[in-house]
DNA sequence: TGATCGTTGACACCGGTTACCAAAATCACT
DNA sequence: AGTGATTTTGGTAACCGGTGTCAACGATCA
């Protein structure tokens, strides 16, 4: 709004520029634009007043140069779904959008013998200020410790609150999820199916481990033969179904521990004529948009991916960002899951 | 792999290190760093050694202050497709894996007054070497005007081939969605109906203008009814299920101009118990995930928007990428959609 | 031997920051 | 009040780690 409208060719002024006009030295200029305290109001004011006249903007590259720290964000992350990166990463512009901060984005292979390298090396060229760690690879240790040991301030974000609150924001799926199963309990249901996530990965342990709360709190158990595996793809939810379906005695509701493979479940249960709700409930977990697109719309748990990335940017680099009292509320960071009803879910027949 | 592992406070290896144990000037190990000609093979590979031996990396920031240019690309970007954008940005993550530029991404508020002065003070301070535009924002001649003016180069990415290769990258998706449109008509389909894309954006105009063209050829008209409005959404794509399946005489086939869309009037006929593809083949444009997670898995035009991404780096940034002489295929850049035939397509009753 | 050419190096510079010092202002005390 | 000690403030120079310019250099050619 202040900036004047350049010409093509308009040089950018330069904190010289500013100094001469404020007729004061570059040093003191630099104080300003940082802050600092030993300042006189009046020399602040007439500085701020030529920073204003000239429409002057700090090169952030020199700045980096001497900071040895670049203006930046990274964010890391290595998520088998589109969706949830790309919501994660929304949140974080939202968070740092008027902040002098950017967002550079780093896929991570997971699979690799040279991540860490690969990861070293990044770090080391880029000099984010701070790097944020999408699961599952917030999960690997040796990242964190490689990110502490360079300097680079981290925040890991997981499904569960980790160990450390102060590099860690999370939500509280554990809880929804058995919530979400009680929910087809108190509807009448007695046999209920499971569909794995991927081992290894903590958010599937913890919807793992919320299903089985509410199982248990139902005193029902689940049988091996209603506990399928999956790996949170479509495919793997079309064997499920398979498996689960293809059962002398099928369960009536299955909880699937992600949309796409609930997406599969639904498939063979059409494929099978099992009409959903009516025969067969299902209930996922992501609230991706596959959850709406399909026929039944999906009940689903929402994971607050967006909002995590605010939170995230907000923990990982509050000094750097506007208004950032409000994310005082104690290193809690745990943001709040919610279950969504949608028509894939009725009582048994 | 050849970098060596330091400790924690190991200090970096500047060019000055290099220059000294190579026993040549600063100035020259910039000149192998930046491939300059007029070099002895003889001092190029000394310092390549001493380069090698050091594990010294260029520090990026310290290039961009004296080359007045970050080594980055930026990403801008306004779609409403999570998906698409993601494809894209990982195509161009794919194309610059080997390269010395980190991606930048950045969301352009295509509705804000503010967008172009955004946009301008985002490239004067990041200072980008080039910026990839997505569609729809690819299409705002001012934006491609403003990178120019600002020297940032710049590809536009569309869903036809704009005017100017040097700067655009698209596929030829008119011609393809003409070609699935005449495989309806092969089967025997005479009333097809068309679900639109939003107006104003040049891949909406496209597709409709394969269909017309595939009608034409067949001597099949539009009749207005026939012909729903749509915004690329899942609503909308009910709103269109609903007019078109209400008609006296539905269509016997629908194309809609994206995935979401087909899946709202694929959920419209779950409802009215309209048997796909039995009653109703329904043919979308995108190949989301969204199109195999329905069902029946839904026919499409998969869009190569992920080697678009690789396309549009390379185009972008030859000189900066490994391998890019594969790219000087003529100023073409045009890439191609595909018809992916799925279950949701069948002979008319 | 001198002119020409390709190769190399010295030095200023990119636009900020920090280290260090000097000047000014404030304070405490005899 | 005068003096020195202490605190604030401003200025200078060096520096961050590269690149551009241009002159000097050595080898080649006529």
């Amino acid at each position: 709004m202040a900036a004047q409208k350049k010409g093509a060719s308009g040089k950018q002024p330069t904190i010289n520029d500013v100094a001469a006009l404020a007729g004061v030295s570059k040093k003191t200029v630099s104080r300003v634009i940082n802050r600092s305290e030993f300042l006189t109001e009046k020399t602040r004011k007439a500085v701020e007043q030529a920073i204003e006249t000239l429409g002057f903007v700090p090169n952030p590259q020199a700045r980096a140069l001497a900071f040895r720290r670049n203006f930046l964000i990274a964010l890391l992350h290595d998520n088998p779904n589109a969706q949830t990166v790309l919501n994660f990463q929304q949140g974080v512009l939202d968070a740092i959008k008027d902040s002098d901060l950017a967002l550079l984005v780093r896929p991570v292979d997971r699979g690799s013998e040279r991540m860490l390298d690969d990861v070293r090396t990044f770090l080391e060229k880029q000099r984010p200020i701070g790097a944020l760690l999408l699961p599952p690879i917030s999960e690997n240790d040796a990242l964190a410790a490689l990110c502490e040991d360079l300097g680079v301030r981290y925040v890991r974000v997981g499904s569960a609150p980790l160990d450390d609150a102060k590099h860690c924001v999370s939500s509280n799926d554990r809880e929804v999820v058995a919530e979400a199963v009680r929910a087809l309990i108190a509807l009448g249901h007695r046999r209920i199916g499971f569909v794995r996530g991927p081992q290894g990965f903590r958010s599937a342990a913890e919807r793992e481990k919320g299903f089985r709360e509410a199982l248990a709190e139902a005193g029902l158990d689940l049988p091996d033969a209603y506990n399928a595996p999956g790996n949170y793809r479509y495919a793997a939810g079309i064997d499920a179904g398979e498996a689960l379906l293809s059962l002398g005695e099928p369960p009536t509701a299955i909880f699937c521990s992600n949309d796409e493979m609930a997406a599969g479940v639904m498939s063979v249960a059409h494929a099978k004529r099992i009409e959903v709700p009516g025969a067969l409930s299902i209930i996922g977990f992501d609230d991706s948009p596959t959850a709406t697109h399909i026929w039944p719309a999906l009940s689903t748990v929402r994971w607050p991916i967006r909002e995590m990335g605010v939170r995230a940017a907000k923990t990982l680099v509050p000094d750097f960002l506007p208004f950032t009292a409000e994310v005082d509320d104690g290193g809690a960071a745990v943001l709040r899951s919610t279950f969504i009803q949608r028509q894939s879910v009725a009582a048994p027949q």
